[in-house]
DNA sequence: CCGAATCCCCAAAGATACTG
DNA sequence: CAGTATCTTTGGGGATTCGG
């Protein structure tokens, strides 16, 4: 029989509760990846949610083509992206968060703001650990 | 001159803000890693916050001993879990969440819960993305 | 301007065997 | 029981080049 805690599905056994992978973890691990946040953030506070793609890498300092356009495309099949493609002369292609996509921006600012309260402890405490470990 | 966006460091530009890879980021990446996410979650629903290493190691399925014992490394590293150490025979090891560890859990169950509810049209997105590129 | 295609490197993670 | 030590595999991510 399946139960979930904290949104985690588990089998109960005689030992205590018992977790699989699951799904969350899928979101998280995207999340977690090296550009997500960045391009998320960076559409969170971009007039209309929206920004074209060399808006986007100008906007994040050590992102290459390759590596936007890929984060890009994850984000999109997740349907918090969305796509806008103007075929000019340059092209020109606009990146806009969905209504999902935003609907995660309070959840994430959650986030990052108990990191940003807790990053100079954390700090702290690798740098502790580090040493001990000298 | 620096400021801050969604706890996000960010150079003001001609072109609009430029951020950086930077601090959250770290510890995201670690969230987001294979196992980080079943151990904090399965401390978060242990008496106490406390299991023992084995405890740890039946509750998370497909889980390696060298991976869970790497998880906690750097979960101890940062702060959020402390060791507990028993010289006995068989030795015993117990593992709990600190202080700043079960901070955690209120944001990171904020996440969860978003995600929990937007699962299902994550899925339908990645399906819809995924046929269409076919 | 945007992005696909290739090639390469390295760190994350799995399998397995061994020890205090 | 709770780790370390090795070896191997995998895939994320960078550099570069080409194309519409």
């Amino acid at each position: 029989m399946e139960q979930n805690i904290y949104g985690r599905p588990y089998v109960q056994t005689t030992d205590g509760p018992r977790f699989r992978p699951c799904a969350p973890h899928s979101v998280l691990a995207r999340l977690g990846d090296k550009w997500t946040i960045l391009v998320m953030s960076h559409l969170a506070v971009a007039d209309g949610y929206r920004l074209r793609f060399s808006g986007l890498k100008n906007g994040i300092e050590g992102i290459t083509q390759r590596m936007l356009t890929l984060t890009l495309r994850n984000l999109e099949r997740d349907g918090l992206v969305k796509r806008y493609y103007y075929p000019e002369v340059p092209p020109r292609v606009e990146y806009e968060l969905t209504e999902m996509g935003a609907s995660m921006l309070p959840a994430l600012e959650g986030f990052t703001s108990w990191i940003r309260e807790n990053w100079p402890r954390i700090e702290e405490c690798r740098k502790a650990f580090d040493e001990a470990a000298a």
